[in-house]
DNA sequence: GCACTTTATGTTTTT
DNA sequence: CATAAAGTGC
């Protein structure tokens, strides 16, 4: 095993006893020790299918898997436990939450669902205070408080009334029997906590574990480690505190300086070699990044060539950005005769991915889009989602709300009203109160029969989706409802089209799953929620990748263009928290929120980075000089990081003018060229 | 009471 | 400019 390895990785890997923290930079191979280190423990005697190898998201977790399996290759039921946080939750959940008094069944809700219920605890319409409660809770559960805690800490009336919605909120997710994402860490940590048997049971079920990107964990998911691993300590965490990049999700570096108290036996190693970048980006990353606060020394080195400069392209606007990046993409392209494959484009926010779909349609330049609105999240896929979560859990509310209203089936707000009122003085989901004797009197003979058979119709479904295969089940369901049908009436043709065959492929995808697992419906209609996307065969495409910075990480091309290099947009500079008292700001107070100020600065100067260490030979960064905002067209400033990076300007490589004409008439030579010879052939 | 049309409204990043 | 809540015909 321990050829290619430097020493550090060697070291790494092979270091077995007791806790193990591997710091590991940008590129410095860091998904290849962890798959050696798989096999290393293999070799050393554990039992394959009691090591666990934790992920943030499904594509790392798959990748992992695949990776694993192509340098040891173990029958299915002998292989180690390579997940999520968030599945391997929903597994232990699924087994043993009965003793939370949560059904088997319980449905995932997303953040959708769970904003409906927030805008009804605190009464409220106003999406943008929706938004903050979410997000308030979310970080109050992810740093396991709970609603009386927060409560008395709230530092304003603001946090002390969501913090009053939450307890609402909570109560209603139980009466759905349903959990939310933040549910799926925090639950299972609760789980072990109040009952020993299981913790010693999953003790001994996982032997070894192996975190990746253990520098985004947050408090709960930390718990979850500590309660997990047991004194044993038997683990490898990975990260890299220069990508930490989901502090506003709850994660905190805390979790790396807390590793080395929590466990004095700790043992560090430190991944500085990097496999993957130019001499010339990789020292305008280790510059960049200098201006942060070190928590651990790092410096990432390499033996790879200079490379080609960096270059820094400024734009008139978005559309002339747009413009100019793909025509430059396109005409680097064919003087090397790349792939397309090759390029990325990186963003900070989704919606500036808009203009450069449309400009790489013009120029007909295949592209996928990773990030921004996933295949689950599309309405027509949620549609069908609700009807499979309602048929596994036939208390899910917000399920039942959608269902019986798409496609329109003559039930409506008033009808839903009724039931929903009913079912909450009787604390019973609307499907159960529906068939209450009590509930026949709330409303008109017509409505209750129109209602009441759409339940009936559920319970004849769910009644086979637990018994017979999903395919046809499945047809069956799309084919009662006229789901086409419906599409075809509410929509375009050309729309109706393309939602069809989204719906399409779900089908399709449930169908593969449900073979590939011998799962029923009911079953599959379970892990749904927590599947973020399809696995398809996106590696595969020859095309130029689209993303946001965030969903690029663990990511690498040859040639990347980051754009929008702009103060405000990335550095992102959101709007300062509501909640912050403007009248009386004492010295305190703002001597915090500055902290808080440079501690996202700090975490936007880290996206930077990651942006940046994305590229193996090439990096191109734009930046706009004016840029529409909601209504306006504001002038904008080049990004404080361009100049953090120092790149040698004027004299050396920095080709800061090359105009959008000049791009152009090189490209149509290009063009030009590739006609002629195309006609002569 | 239900479905359709207009009108206000608002932007990080994701499991 | 795209989406979701409030208003208007059926």
């Amino acid at each position: 095993m321990s050829t290619g390895f430097n020493d550090a990785q060697r070291a790494a890997i092979r270091h077995l006893d007791g806790p193990c923290l591997v710091l590991a930079g940008a590129g410095s191979g860091k998904t290849r020790v962890i798959t050696h280190k798989i096999v290393h423990l293999i070799d050393s005697g554990f039992s394959p299918e009691a090591i666990g190898a934790i992920t943030f998201t499904n594509k790392a977790a798959q990748e992992m898997a695949e990776r694993l399996q192509k340098i040891a290759t173990l029958p299915t039921a002998r292989r180690p436990l390579v997940s999520t946080f968030h599945s391997l939750g929903m597994q232990m959940l699924r087994r043993d939450g009965e003793r939370l008094g949560l059904k088997r069944s319980f449905s995932i809700l997303d953040s959708d669902d769970c904003a409906g219920i927030l805008a009804g605890a605190l009464a409220t319409t106003d999406r943008k205070l929706i938004r903050h409660a979410q997000h308030q809770i979310s970080l109050w559960k992810n740093a396991l408080l709970d609603p009386e805690t927060a409560a008395a800490q709230a530092a304003n009336g603001i946090e002390h009334s969501i913090a009053r919605a939450w307890r609402e909120h909570a109560a209603t997710l139980s009466a759905y029997q349903a959990v939310d994402f933040d549910d799926l860490i925090l639950l299972p940590v609760k789980l072990l906590a109040e009952h020993a048997d299981l913790t010693q049971a999953w003790r001994e079920r996982l032997r070894y574990l192996l975190i990746d990107e253990y520098q985004d964990t947050n408090a709960a998911q930390y718990q979850l480690l500590r309660l997990l691993t047991g004194p044993r300590a038997a683990f490898t965490a990975v990260g890299d505190d220069d990508q930490a990049i989901y502090g506003w999700r709850g994660a905190t570096l805390d979790n790396l300086r807390r590793l080395e108290t929590d466990f004095p036996g700790l043992k560090l190693f430190k991944l500085e070699q990097n496999y993957r970048s130019s001499v010339t980006i990789l020292s305008a990353a280790n510059r960049l990044i200098a201006h942060n606060p070190k928590l651990h020394d790092k410096k990432l080195w390499s033996e790879h060539g200079v490379g080609d400069p960096i270059q820094v392209v400024p734009c008139a606007n978005e559309e002339a950005e747009a413009e100019s990046i793909v025509m430059r993409l396109h005409a680097h392209r064919f003087e090397r005769r790349g792939t397309w494959r090759d390029y990325a484009i990186l963003y900070r926010d989704n919606h500036q991915s808009r203009v450069f779909e449309q400009w790489l349609r013009k120029e007909n330049i295949p592209y996928v889009l990773s990030g921004g609105q996933s295949f689950f999240e599309r309405a027509e896929i949620r549609d069908l989602i609700a009807y499979l979560r309602l048929i596994a859990n036939d208390d899910d509310d917000p399920a039942f709300i959608r269902a019986a209203t798409t496609p329109k089936r003559g039930i409506g707000t008033a009808t839903l009203k009724a039931l929903g009122d009913y079912a909450g003085s009787r604390q019973v989901s609307m499907f159960e109160a529906l068939f209450e004797t009590g509930f026949e009197s709330r409303l008109a003979a017509r409505q209750l029969d129109t209602v009441r058979e759409f339940g009936e119709f559920i319970n004849r479904i769910n009644w086979r989706a637990a018994r017979e295969p999903a395919g046809p089940v499945l047809d069956d369901l799309l084919a009662a409802i006229d789901y086409r049908g419906w599409l075809a009436d509410s929509q375009d043709e050309k729309t109706a089209a393309t939602r069809w065959r989204n719906v399409c492929d779900f089908c399709d995808w449930v169908k593969k799953r449900a073979a590939e697992e011998g799962a029923t419906l009911s079953q599959l209609a379970q892990s749904i929620a927590i599947l973020s996307q399809l696995d398809r065969r996106d590696a595969e495409a020859d095309a130029v990748r689209l993303s946001t910075v965030h969903a690029a990480k663990g990511l690498e091309f040859p040639h990347v263009f980051v754009v929008g290099c702009e103060e405000g947009v990335l550095p992102h500079l959101g709007a300062r928290d509501p909640d912050a008292d403007e009248g009386g700001a004492t010295a305190e107070v703002s001597a915090a929120r500055a902290a808080g100020d440079s501690a996202r600065i700090e975490e936007e100067r880290r996206l930077m980075y990651v942006a940046i260490t994305r590229a193996q030979r090439s990096l191109t960064l734009s930046w706009c000089r004016e840029r529409s905002h909601a209504r306006q067209t504001l002038p904008q400033e080049p990004s404080r990081f361009i100049a953090e990076m120092e790149l040698s300007s004027g004299a050396s490589g920095v080709r800061a003018t090359v105009t959008n004409e000049t791009a152009r008439a090189r490209l149509g030579a290009l063009k030009d060229l590739l006609g002629g010879s195309r006609a002569a052939k």
